[in-house]
RNA sequence: GCGCCUGUAGCUCAGCUGGAUAGAGCAACUGCCUUCUAAGCAGUGGGUCAGGGGUUCGAGUCCCUUCAGGCGCGCCA
């Protein structure tokens, strides 16, 4: 019988273990009796103190009146080691520290074998519907380097969250509505009239937008359609937003996809005002008494509901505001389309809108936690170990596609995904293409097509079992309890929405693999050996392809 | 002014709900290929965890405070 979670398995009982030989120290007499603190059972940092170690005595110090170490020294007199557990000792201030046994390490890896493509996955999140919406740029120009980023963090944590067993839809919200669009086809209406009369016959709106981008739509309008009427501006605006967006949407579709990220949904915002859900929303607001007039507009109370001050929803020229909007789509997620849970990866210039996010939900009567946000520092583009500086004057940035044109996808994928999000990120591009060991995705890519080549060059009948085989040395250890931590990893990167933990997570298995490659031979060695090894080297495989593959990233068979 | 985030080795960053002598990678130096991929391994040097208080068996981690940097505070989105 498999056991997905190993780690949390034999942490279990070692826990159990200890809490029995508690029981037996109070039988004695030589413990007193307590409401015992909880205690944790955990892996040193430094393995050399051995597989686990319990911090039980220096949890329960005051209770039970004695020094940890004699605590300790009572517990590991009275405990069952049973067939797991190979010595224990007490050390340092009073960690009971446990080594297993042969036993242990062989069960480990046949484990691993036996769940094989379903190592890792656990049910932690037990089905909860989750939605992940990221990147939900404006559909009114091409995607930036901070899209980028935040586009692998909420792709890598949507695949993260269900291998720990939740029920994800990836999701983009489209903001093919309101202001911004509006000013979308002003600066459409403007180059297309500028094309057409020459580049003097009309003043660009200051506010518009002025990248080259928008031209390039006036062109391909211009092109697509042979007559162009300017006397009827609202007619021609709107058919240049329509055309405009359909345009942007469908590149933005390709960039994502040429970067390998897919959505279940791309949520367009009109929706909500053609169906009447913005209204409907502010008028619960309403009927909740949430509301109330000034200066012509419609105000939410949101002072009471833990902001700063309060926020129009309605504005006096009878347009809602993003606010009202942006809450009538949260709104729809939760009790419109059943989300138990919303996951928002936000830049951190957007940090502001959490808590207005969570006060609007308040007053309709949505639980706020529901709502949880990962904030994104932004990218600085570096360049040879210098800030990479775009050029103001042309508008022109680092687009998305630029970013592809320059690194492969997977390194970018890989990248993105090494710093925690709320670490401000430098990104070196020549470092990021460079084929070496200073990029780490090679580093974890090369173990893998090693182990390809030992399953290559190496006949052995491995048949998914280690049979037995002891791996009592160092390396294979060592080896053997990084690989045991994979699920433990999910859970911990699920729990705290922090993706990068795997992408870390994998390198150290490409390091405890290397080093005991160069330690441990495998060809030429007695049967048992070649054996034992093959099984350790197809267990390794299994949690690389595992994990690069949540990260969809190749896991090349050579380099 | 108020609020959020950040500050760990020369550089880029880890450090799990507080745990043992604070760790990796890069850069520098020294070793290791007649045997499974040297895009690798082993080793050396490198630190006032921004400063100062506090909480406790124990603080890089929690609380307070000062300093430095980033960002946000529109009838923009």
């Amino acid at each position: 019988m498999a056991v997905r979670n190993p780690l949390e398995h034999v942490k279990a009982i070692i826990k159990d273990k200890v809490a029995a030989a508690y029981e037996k120290c109070v039988q004695d007499g030589v413990l007193p009796r307590a409401e015992l603190a909880d205690f944790e059972v955990e892996v040193p940092k430094d393995v050399s103190n051995g597989d686990f170690s319990v911090n039980f005595a220096m949890k329960n110090v005051k209770l039970l009146k004695k020094a940890p170490a004699l605590i300790g020294n009572e517990i590991v007199s009275r405990l069952d080691k049973g067939g797991l557990i190979d010595s224990v000792s007490v050390a340092g201030p009073g960690f009971i520290n446990f080594v297993l046994s042969s036993q242990y390490y062989s069960q480990q890896v046949d484990n691993i074998l036996e769940l094989g493509g379903e190592f890792g996955k656990t049910d932690c999140l037990h089905g909860e519907k989750i939605l992940v919406e990221f990147v939900s740029a404006n559909p009114t120009g091409p995607m930036h380097m901070g899209n980028a980023r935040g586009g692998i963090i909420g792709d890598c944590l949507a695949s993260v969250l269900s291998y720990a067993g939740a029920d994800v839809s990836r999701e983009f919200y489209v903001n093919d509505a309101g202001n911004q669009v509006s000013l979308f086809g002003q600066s459409l209406y403007a180059r297309l009239y500028q094309l057409k009369n020459g580049e003097d016959s009309m003043e660009f709106p200051d506010d518009g937008y002025h990248g080259d981008d928008i031209r390039e739509l006036a062109r391909e309008y211009a092109q697509q359609h042979e007559e162009i009427s300017f006397e009827d501006k609202p007619a021609l605006v709107n058919s240049l937003v329509a055309f405009g967006l359909e345009k942007n949407i469908a590149r933005m579709k390709s960039d994502l996809k040429k970067y390998k990220i897919v959505y279940d949904k791309w949520f367009r915002e009109s929706t909500l005002h053609e169906s009447g859900y913005v209204a409907e929303t502010i008028e619960l607001l309403d009927k909740a008494g949430a509301l109330y007039e000034a200066d012509g507009a419609k105000w939410f109370r949101a002072t009471d509901y833990g902001c700063e001050k309060d926020e129009v929803m309605v504005k006096a020229n009878g347009f809602y505001t993003y606010y009202a909007v942006d809450l009538a789509y949260h709104r729809n997620k939760f009790a419109e389309r059943g989300f138990e849970r919303c996951i928002n990866v936000l830049g951190a210039d957007h940090h502001g809108h959490t808590i207005r996010y969570k006060a609007g939900m308040k007053a309709l009567n949505i639980e706020p936690e529901r709502l949880e946000v990962v904030l994104m520092q932004l990218v600085r583009l570096m360049r040879d170990g210098k800030p990479f500086k775009m050029s103001k004057r042309t508008g022109k940035s680092i687009t998305l596609s630029d970013l592809l044109d320059e690194i492969p996808a997977d390194a970018a994928r890989f990248f993105f995904n090494m710093n925690r999000s709320e670490s401000v990120m430098d990104f070196d591009l020549s470092l990021a293409v460079k084929q070496d060991s200073e990029n780490p995705l090679y580093y974890v890519q090369y173990a893998h097509a090693r182990i390809c080549s030992i399953l290559r060059n190496v006949n052995a009948d491995v048949g998914g079992s280690c049979a037995g085989y002891g791996f009592d040395t160092a390396h294979e250890r060592a080896l053997i309890s990084v690989l045991s931590r994979f699920p433990d990893e999910i859970v911990s990167a699920a729990k705290s929405l922090e993706p990068s933990k795997i992408t870390k997570y994998v390198i150290d298995v490409a390091a405890a693999f290397h080093s005991f490659y160069n330690a441990c031979r495998i060809k030429g060695e007695a049967d048992d050996v070649v054996r034992g090894r093959m099984a350790l080297v197809l267990c390794t495989k299994t949690v690389i392809k595992n994990a690069l593959s949540l990260m969809n990233i190749e896991a090349p068979e050579t380099m």
